[in-house]
RNA sequence: GGUCCCGUAGCUUAGCUGGAUAGAGCAUCUCACUUCUAAUGAGACGGUCGCGCGUUCGAAUCGCGCCGGGAUCACCA
């Protein structure tokens, strides 16, 4: 139980009790300039007082001071009544907290149906950018925080294999490409085809540009250009099965996974099933003809399938095209469906950018109008775009912040900020580099998920992240140096009680804070925002920073304070751990 | 044009199920390391919460209308 729930009902009792009132009763954290741990506010029980402000929290007071020994004094400012909550109380907080298996987690129920999350969802065409970071980020995070909620989850990825885009890769690699192999070229495979996509676009624009020398206007020129008809044949050919053209797509894709896969081991992300689109292409045919039938669709003259979603504020929406082909919105149908038939979950999110939020709407209404009762519990995790200083993102301009570009400009960033102070002696250089890579890779994840996901952001590559003030590194530091005095601390008896210890101000903040985990767990994963747990990360490194300046741990006035201290700072530590786990952040023993 | 999202100190942002004097970080300026890690702490400076009207005892928060930025409205994916 949380610490105001049990004043909340004694509160309640007291109110119905003066004033017969039954609603809710909601109790807010004192202001720091007040002396109090939790205050009610007042103003809405003055109709059933008929007193001032003040009388009636003075009232509210005694009766309070009467009925519990949860509180021992309160003061009234105008209609807020802040209440001071008795030692016992913080005593019992701690006890309950530091006594918890993971505190502020709940257990995973493995019967329950999970909750699926699908994220990143890449083209096997160019590698990962800063875009699909925040993506995966995002996707990670909101997993865990799902399973730290109480929930199984099933983490997915839909890969865009087929089409046009990758067949140009594949054009531009017989081409130029010599036979040319990852291996042969030492280069990630992703990065490689990426390559060769941006051959490709060189060649057409070329292309193009010759045939508009030659007389043709632009759409003609696009459409006439050698390499684009090529490209074109390409993808019949595998629609059409041909085994050459299938095997070098196979090949040049499994180059791009390989590339993937490393680039998800560097995030410390993973997936328990991919999805791909040279096989959910042709699901959702047979559900949209099921719903033409039931009426929920409805076929034009021309014989291609659409809804009609006027009456919900939307448009008219094509789901089958007249010569009986699929769109997107056919096969994410299709694919939802097949999803909950493949697992046993019970509700879907997709991690997906906010330029498909229209899409997305639509899509859950049309399951919705197809009876699936699941449909509700489809969510779409929007987020903004990250753009640059300029504007945004552009492959042609080169202006395009690759993924493992990034990554190792945050670990080279993170060398030369350790080394700058002093941090590193003593590591071998393989601990020095897993630290480089955790302290650089954290403050990157910090930087992207400590702001609401729906707002785009800006990043500016000239400008490092900051490995100071309101930053994953500032919160991994004070996890190092909690974990720095707990080793100090190895062998020394430290027994204590609560009957040899008081708890001073700064301790009582800091366990007052701790016990807000749970709920900043819950709501995280209620609104699907990492920024929330990343937010109460940040405010507990604040309060054991504080506490810590003020406190001396080892050479505490007593034994039993050490007791206790060491005690605090362990329970801190590991949820300070946690919490950065939820974040895909890791805590490192020292920095 | 219709619809949706965003707008809070110079910059990055929290607060948005309505509550006290709108919290942080960066930057700038003080102060604190012979003492458990100064990637820290304590403090100063900095705000017409885009603008207006409304609802309310009370609005950054809710409603309406503007302004600014972005997205979207393809038989593209």
């Amino acid at each position: 139980m949380h610490m105001a729930d049990a004043l909340e009902s004694a509160v309640s009792t007291v109110l119905n009790t003066l004033y017969g009132w039954d609603g809710p009763v909601e109790l807010q954290e004192t202001r720091k300039d007040f002396e109090g741990d939790a205050t009610l506010v007042v103003f809405p029980f003055l109709k059933l007082s008929r007193k001032s402000p003040a009388d009636t929290a003075r009232e509210v007071g005694e009766a309070l001071l009467a009925a519990t020994p949860l509180v021992v004094r309160y003061n009234a400012v105008q209609g807020f009544l802040n209440l001071v909550l008795s030692s016992e109380q913080i005593q019992a907080r701690f006890d309950a907290i530091r006594t918890a298996e993971a505190w502020g987690t709940a257990s995973v129920d493995p019967a329950a149906p999970a909750a699926m999350v699908e994220f990143s969802s890449p083209n096997t065409n160019k590698p990962l950018h800063l875009g699909h970071v925040r993506n995966i980020l995002l996707g990670h995070s909101v997993s865990r925080i799902l399973e730290a909620s109480g929930r199984k989850v099933v983490q997915v990825q839909i890969i865009n294999d087929r089409g046009v885009h990758i067949c140009k890769s594949m054009w531009a690699w017989q081409q130029f490409g010599g036979g040319i192999t990852p291996e042969s070229a030492g280069k990630k495979g992703d990065h490689l085809v990426g390559d060769f996509y941006v051959r490709f676009d060189q060649e057409y624009r070329g292309q193009v540009r010759e045939l508009m020398a030659q007389g043709l206007d632009e759409e003609a020129a696009k459409a006439q250009a050698p390499c684009m008809r090529a490209v074109q044949e390409m993808l019949r050919a595998w629609e059409a099965g041909d085994t050459e053209v299938r095997h070098l797509w196979a090949t040049m894709n499994s180059w791009v996974y390989d590339g993937f896969n490393e680039t998800y081991r560097r995030l410390g992300v993973h997936f328990d099933r991919n999805y791909y689109e040279s096989e959910t292409y042709v699901l959702g045919k047979h559900d949209i003809e099921e719903g033409l039938a039931r009426g929920v669709f409805y076929r034009r003259d021309d014989g291609s399938v659409w809804i009609d979603l006027r009456e919900e504020g939307l448009d008219e929406k094509l789901v089958l095209r007249r010569d009986g082909t699929s769109v997107y919105m056919t096969q994410d149908i299709g694919t939802a469906i097949q999803r909950f038939a493949d697992f046993s979950i019970d509700r879907l999110t997709y991690v997906v950018g906010n330029e498909q939020d229209y899409h997305f709407k639509v899509l859950f209404l049309i399951l919705k109008k197809l009876g699936y009762a699941w449909a509700d519990q489809l969510y779409h995790l929007s987020y903004g775009m990250v753009d640059l200083p300029s504007g945004k993102m552009k492959s042609r301009e080169g202006t395009v912040v690759d993924a493992d570009d990034l990554l190792h400009e945050m670990e080279a960033t993170a060398r030369s900020l350790s080394e700058e102070l002093g941090k590193t002696e003593g590591l071998g250089e393989a601990e020095k580099a897993k630290l480089y890579q955790v302290l650089g890779h954290g403050a990157l994840k910090y930087f992207i998920l400590k702001v609401d996901p729906r707002k785009r952001m800006v990043f500016n590559p000239e400008e490092s992240i900051d490995f100071n003030g309101h930053t994953g590194p500032f919160i991994q530091y004070s996890h190092a140096r909690i974990k720095s005095i707990l080793r100090k601390a190895e062998g020394r008896p430290a027994a204590w009680s609560w009957a040899e210890v008081s708890v001073d101000e700064r301790s009582k903040e800091l366990i007052q804070t701790l016990d807000r985990f749970p709920e900043a767990v819950q709501q995280a994963a209620r609104t699907y925002s990492p920024a929330v747990v990343a937010q109460f990360a940040y405010d507990l490194a604040k309060a054991f920073n504080s506490f810590y300046q003020a406190n001396p741990i080892l050479n505490a006035e007593t034994e039993a304070l050490v007791g206790f201290r060491l005690e605090l700072c362990a329970t801190t530590a590991s949820a300070l751990r946690s919490a950065l786990d939820l974040l895909g952040i890791e805590a490192p023993e020292r920095m």
